[in-house]
RNA sequence: GUGGGUGUAGCUCAGCCGGUAGAGCACUUGGUUGUGGUCCAAGAAGUCGCGGGUUCAAGUCCCGUCACUCACCCCA
């Protein structure tokens, strides 16, 4: 085409972008979900992509892969922006932002946050570097009561069954009957059990008796794990009883969980349920625990997680601040139904007329057309130059925009407008007209 | 970070045992006067990821490198 040079376009590893038309749909997605969100009165919030470092590093067991900044143009010595990092959830940020605002917020601070998050790790399929959540939390002072842990899996149902999607279950489960039951067994490092439960699917019984083996478990410690691990479904909580383990925290993790999936019983059944074998890997979280995977390909990864943490914000403030909240993996979901053909009637531009341009001598009165019906509420673009007819009627065929306008040709004359898909033209007033007629 | 695969026109790819590049789709123009999605014809478009090596000669062989991709890890 020319000798100039050109940077070959490549796609980034793990940055996921769609055409126009896909797009239009995540945006209605979107929507839905902002809408479902305020629907139980959360507030919408945005904080800015970076944090400080130490913020989020605050509660830095995970060696989380953090993005930082730095300007190309600084010199060795400036590390003035080596403090920032960009953020790789939205519930961190959001700690600090309570924290920061404490005297604005009226509590229990309800919000909900739709942004990207970055993450630098080896991208995959389902998994990016750069992808989108939508959270929802809630923190208050001192104490959030248990309504809310039963109020957010319904939200996510309430958001998720109206998206046309595959099936998919969210399983619940409280960490304090993980580690209430271990310490009940009398084990040293309840943590380190519950990361090695957290791979029961993945690695199976024998995968998981290794690994505790290792961590010096005995036999008679080990298999009363695996058969909690295994417990799911209706009547969690006797089944869990049965296996004899007694511990206090046992206890309040059983109340606590009874308590939630009782709260949602009325939802359809296997929407959400109680699945021991979910404690969501090392993380903050020490109450109740939510992770949501598709029923046809668990594998895929968990496409909405969360839980209760007793004191994130408390990293930033001399307050108590517990909060319990769950993020919808929108990326996750959207990209997988994408790479599946399953994104359609997506629209290539909002446009519903198009004007046609005449001739260069009517092309003001054509602007006038497109002015009124833009006014009446109607998507209009007027053509862009003065092409034949014939080239401009196949822009909007090829945009798939549904109607053609056509000023009158001679002063005078009638408007005319052609629906593209039936192929009919007929005469119309542009303040009068509409689609549905 | 570890291991495997791939890297040729905008896209999907072909290119046999080395002889300086092709197809389909997309794109542009035309098939005359105010109307599209079909068809026909013509046309434009490639540092063969990048660097080095072997060779008279490399898209084709060798080495390195980068990128993409898959698995592990981890997670939304």
């Amino acid at each position: 085409m020319s000798d100039q040079r050109v940077v070959r376009p490549t796609p980034i590893s793990g940055f996921p972008e769609w055409t126009p038309q896909v797009r239009a749909v995540e945006q209605r997605w979107l929507d839905h979900i902002r809408a479902g969100f305020e629907s139980f009165g959360f507030a919408s919030i945005e904080t800015p992509s970076v944090e400080n470092l130490d913020v989020l590093m605050a509660k830095g067991e995970t060696s989380q892969e953090v993005y930082t900044l730095h300007r190309l143009q600084a010199d060795a010595k400036d590390d003035s922006d080596a403090r920032l990092g960009l953020h790789f959830d939205l519930t961190v940020p959001f700690a600090r932002y309570v924290a920061q605002h404490f005297n604005e917020l009226t509590f229990p601070f309800k919000r909900y946050q739709t942004q990207r998050v970055w993450r630098g790790e080896r991208p995959q399929e389902g998994r990016y570097r750069e992808f989108t959540q939508c959270d929802i939390d809630v923190i208050n002072v001192d104490s959030v009561p248990l309504h809310f842990d039963a109020e957010l899996p319904r939200i996510v149902y309430r958001v998720l069954s109206g998206l046309d999607i595959p099936a998919w279950t969210l399983n619940v489960n409280n960490r304090k009957v993980l580690q209430g039951f271990y310490e009940g067994l009398g084990v040293k490092d309840p943590i380190a059990v519950i990361r090695a439960v957290d791979k029961l699917h993945k690695i199976g019984d024998e995968g998981v008796r290794e690994i505790l083996e290792g961590e010096g478990l005995t036999a008679e410690q080990i298999d009363p794990c695996l058969a909690l691990a295994r417990i799911r479904g209706a009547g969690v909580i006797e089944q869990v009883r049965a296996l004899g383990v007694v511990s206090e925290l046992l206890e309040e993790g059983l109340e606590e969980l009874a308590f939630v999936l009782d709260d949602l019983a009325d939802l359809p059944e296997g929407s959400v349920v109680a699945d021991l074998s979910i404690a969501r890997g090392l993380d903050y979280y020490t109450g109740t625990v939510y992770e949501a995977s598709f029923d046809d390909d668990p594998g895929y990864g968990s496409i909405c997680a969360g839980g209760r943490y007793e004191n994130l914000a408390g990293q930033f403030i001399r307050k108590r601040l517990p909060g319990v909240g769950i993020s919808i993996g929108l990326t996750r979901i959207f990209a997988k139904l994408v790479a599946e053909g399953r994104i359609e009637g997506g629209r290539i531009c909002p446009t519903d007329v198009m004007v046609v341009v005449p001739s260069a001598e009517r092309r003001a009165d054509a602007l006038r057309t497109g002015e009124l019906l833009r006014e009446r509420g109607f998507n209009t673009e007027v053509f862009h130059s003065t092409a034949k007819v014939g080239k401009q009627i196949q822009y909007a065929a090829k945009k798939g925009i549904p109607f053609v306008w056509f000023p009158p040709f001679e002063e005078g004359g009638e408007h005319e407008v052609k629906n593209m898909a039936q192929g009919e033209q007929g005469a119309a007033d542009p303040a009068v007209w509409s689609p549905a007629t």
